[in-house]
DNA sequence: AAGGCCATGTAACAAGTTACATGATTAA
DNA sequence: TTAATCATGTAACTTGTTACATGGCCTT
């Protein structure tokens, strides 16, 4: 939320929560609950600085210096571990308790969820780079790009790896 | 849970946790204190059953056929979308803040990670499939090991994405 | 059989989600 | 100028994390 702020304040908690939806939401989340209690927070430690009170009781924020200082300490500091929660592999490790078939259709699902999302990094980044954009923002578009490529590279060999989702082919016990 | 326990209950609230760990613990964390709160919920919901305290007041828990009717339509259901939170990314996104020295030094770090991940993909890859394991099994540790592999080829690309990026090099303006 | 170390569980807090309330703005 | 819609914020609930308590077990 101090990137954040830093980049496009002052501005509201409800501008700010759609402005990380844009800029960052392809690999962060966080709904305007959160971004609304944070603000209360940040500003009560001094890192943000809110306005008066304008229309529909909305409060502009912006960072003020210490809250550039505690920012670049964060970043300083580096990114804590990642938290990887991927849920069709749930769904896969306890795939024998499915019926191959509908495992396929689930595995189909998500596939087609998943060229969606390849189709936007592959545009995005078209885009971006054409216009010049920040590298830095390129670069989170790029790991998008690659992970979704990994996802159907994956879905591809699946059914190699799993011989009950190879298509129509009997698999006969010698 | 459901699906761990169909497949090491009997067990306690600990052991399942452990448990988590081994099986799922790459692409799902969950942590002891979750186990137990969802353990007493579940029995409330009678999808699992408890035996008699143990020593330790520990207790042991079995799901019940009613829970593996929960577990099943569970997994018929489909996986919810994933939710992506890679805190590198909130890095990147605003490295301009940082000193390009001080973020090649946090990507090290990373890469060093991981590798390490890498190679215990790779390691448990051929282990398993040398082993005849569950294949759904395999598939999973598939996924972890193609994407460490994006991993690393993102890093690798990262230079020519961000000049600043890019080693001893000057990088003079035309 | 005493001391230290694990195994097991609990409680308090923090972060994340969902549902709701209400005051502006716009369009008919 | 009323109704519909959207912007903004809040409250209640759920999930996730951290820190703590304590009782068994093993080692000497």
């Amino acid at each position: 939320m101090l990137g954040l702020l830093s980049q496009v304040g002052p501005i509201n908690g409800n501008g700010l929560s759609s402005q990380a939806d844009i800029l960052i939401g392809d690999f962060w989340t966080m709904t305007r609950s959160q971004v609304y209690r944070e603000l209360k927070d940040l500003e009560k430690s001094g890192l943000v600085k809110g306005g008066p009170v304008g229309p529909r009781s909305s409060r502009e924020f912006s960072i003020t210096p210490t809250g550039e200082i505690a920012l670049n300490s964060w970043l300083e500091t580096g990114p804590p571990e990642e938290v990887i929660r991927f849920p069709i592999l749930l769904t896969i490790r306890f795939g024998s308790a499915l019926t191959p078939q509908r495992l396929r259709e689930l595995l189909d699902e998500f596939q087609v969820r998943h060229r969606a999302k390849h189709e936007y990094y592959t545009q995005l980044n078209a885009d971006m780079t054409a216009a010049n954009h920040d590298p830095f923002e390129i670069a989170t578009v790029r790991f998008g790009l690659l992970f979704e490529a990994t996802v159907a590279s994956w879905l591809e060999e699946l059914p190699r790896i799993v011989p009950s989702l190879s298509s129509d082919i009997e698999h006969e016990q010698p």
